[in-house]
DNA sequence: CCTTGACTTTGAGTGCACTCCAAGTTGTAT
DNA sequence: ATACAACTTGGAGTGCACTCAAAGTCAAGG
């Protein structure tokens, strides 16, 4: 059993590429990676499930930076809890609010599709 | 009553900037805008509708470049209606792929407020 | 008449988030 | 032994979508 990760398995595990896994660490974003005797970074599945984190973030929106404070925030300790979760509830405002946005957008689109359709058929017909 | 906007007064209307119309314009995303006697740039109703329509497109993460294809496409006349109709409806698929992806994150991203809030009850009590 | 402000253009600049490059090292396979 | 693949680094390059700058035009108001 492999306890430990190297980057590309990482990258096959998270679905961000490896280069990317690279960049976050050198910004900040992924501190502590630990290294086999050659150099080479190994993630444990603590690592994986962080970078995961991470992805959720990054995917739901949310920039860089904001990420970099979030982690400055826990490397600070446990004072720092309220700011996390005040982070954390701000940006599920956005996600909420861009669903709703998406949502709107969505059944727009779908009026045009269905506007569309009503013409390929008459144009069949 | 006033039939025609500025450019200013568009981008008040649509929550664009006057830069970005000016640059969709550019890029052929608006087509045939009128101008007044002076060379300003005038928006019917209708351009309104449409610039709404790309701001929709564009909300939704659809890139410039498909927005480009779809405006050529229109260009061309209604024989290209079943590839317009193809374009919005992958573009739908994406969309709802994106609501999906949104929603479970979302998930996660609360279960982890709820870890920082049992947290922080404890540091209180 | 002259200033002000909104507009015009082309081309350049910006910010973000990667993404790649070059040069070097290491471990494994032939 | 030698080739190969996967890793390392810092810095440079890329793509996208704006966003701004500079220089000029024009109409209205004082």
């Amino acid at each position: 059993m492999q306890e430990e990760l190297t980057v590309q398995q990482t990258a096959d595990r998270t679905g961000l590429s490896a280069h990317t896994i690279r960049y976050y660490e050198r910004v900040g974003l992924i501190p502590s990676v630990q290294r086999a005797s050659n150099g080479h970074r190994r993630y444990s599945e603590d690592d994986i499930g962080w970078i995961e984190f991470l992805k959720c973030l990054r995917s739901t929106g949310m920039p860089i930076s904001e990420m970099q404070r979030y982690v400055e925030l826990q490397q600070e300790g446990d004072t720092t809890l309220g700011d996390r979760l005040a982070l954390l509830e701000s940006h599920r405002r956005r996600i909420k609010s861009k669903i709703r946005e998406l949502n709107s957008f969505l059944e727009r689109i779908e009026g045009k599709i269905g506007y569309y359709q009503g013409l390929k058929d008459q144009q069949v017909n």
